[in-house]
DNA sequence: ATTATCTATAGATCTATAGATAATGC
DNA sequence: ATTATCTATAGATCTATAGATAATGC
């Protein structure tokens, strides 16, 4: 009844107390850790695994290999953005401007706010692979959201498919490259810099005030 | 008198038209292509060296190691940008929106105009390393300047220490994050691209209209 | 003699598997 | 018996050095 020694199996060479996370987001949350600090291709699976309390070959019993972290890893940080910007598309009782500042705010938020710079992983050339072709598609759904709150914007209506599609991929390049900017004075409070970025954005869509809401 | 067998030395191995370059510089070109595309931490001495052109072992002939060529290519794309922004800070003939606009679209077409994306390794871990302080101070340098031209502008004049900061960051942001953006859509024509790029930084600087001149 | 390159390799990794071990469960 | 972990290690790297070699220069 007692906390430890209840668990099947051999014990850990290591013992640390109770995370109450499973083994795998154990791993998950070393991986992130090592990532964003370290690098990627950089970090080992002994680091990974040593750091989340195992020995490195204990790691494969949970997932197959390095790759598989980061697909997860990178999976995790899109997904709930994704939802968002799809209740914002879907409701139509808010204007445009307003929902699309609510979903940089709440990006910026997401990719600043945890305790890793995980939006720092997007740019690694490893996510070209054939491995993360399923993060690539919900980033590119995410974009596509991006796109349809810019053009349903008075700012943005009348652009031609070309300056829209430039304009898309300008906000939604500041809203990912925040990391760099959040990186360079990490002490700013994480709620006031996402409406700021988010203002931001805005402006760069052209819409130069804050939209009540 | 022949184009072949004038150099001293042992030839090399594998026979090539020659590049015109040094074979520092080979070594240069090469790391480029291999660390934007591969990654730093994934490319191999080998790789690095085999594209250069010659074995393994012959790079430690000209370079002590891949540090040092990742230093090197850091330090060429971030300087010219700095030259330019001293010599915009001193000319006051301009107005400061303008100048900032021209070091703007300076920098997007240096980072985006050559053919690897080298503004990707900024990013790199490896770069908070000690081995990279050089580099790091002159980006610093140009930072600053960045952010003595905005304080220049009427829009921005006004603002208060911490509110200047942060637009200088975003800016700064916007500019050095264009790899993604860039990345995204590769065919844009880079001279458009960076004019676009230049007045979405301005956009986000407060300056709602491209300047004249 | 000098130089630029080469080949060969020691030593240090790192990944992924095989097989042993120490818990609980029944 | 089942499970989670461990230890040990084969095989595949990768870096950096030692020493040989094939040019030109004098």
């Amino acid at each position: 009844m007692s906390t430890t020694g209840r668990r099947v199996g051999r014990p850990r060479a290591q013992q640390r107390p109770d995370s109450g996370l499973t083994p795998r987001e154990e791993l998950l949350e070393a991986a992130a850790e090592l990532f964003t600090t370290r690098g990627y291709a950089a970090t080992t699976t002994r680091a990974v695994a040593e750091r989340a309390g195992m020995r490195q070959a204990t790691m494969y019993h949970y997932v197959a290999g390095k790759e598989e972290l980061l697909a997860g890893l990178l999976e995790s940080t899109v997904a709930p953005s994704l939802v968002l910007a799809h209740r914002l598309l879907d409701d139509p009782t808010v204007s445009a401007e307003v929902r699309l500042w609510q979903l940089c705010r709440s990006d910026v938020e997401l990719l600043c706010g945890g305790p890793h710079n995980l939006g720092a992983l997007y740019l690694l050339p490893e996510v070209r692979t054939e491995a993360f072709a399923g993060f690539r598609r919900v980033r590119s759904d995410l974009k596509d959201a991006y796109g349809r709150l810019l053009a349903a914007t008075k700012e943005c209506g009348a652009l031609g498919e070309g300056e829209l599609a430039l304009r898309t991929d300008l906000v939604f390049g500041l809203i990912e490259g925040v990391i760099l900017i959040h990186r360079s004075d990490p002490g700013r409070a994480p709620e006031v810099f996402a409406a700021a970025t988010a203002d931001a954005a805005l402006r760069i869509a052209g819409i130069p005030e804050r939209p009540a809401g």
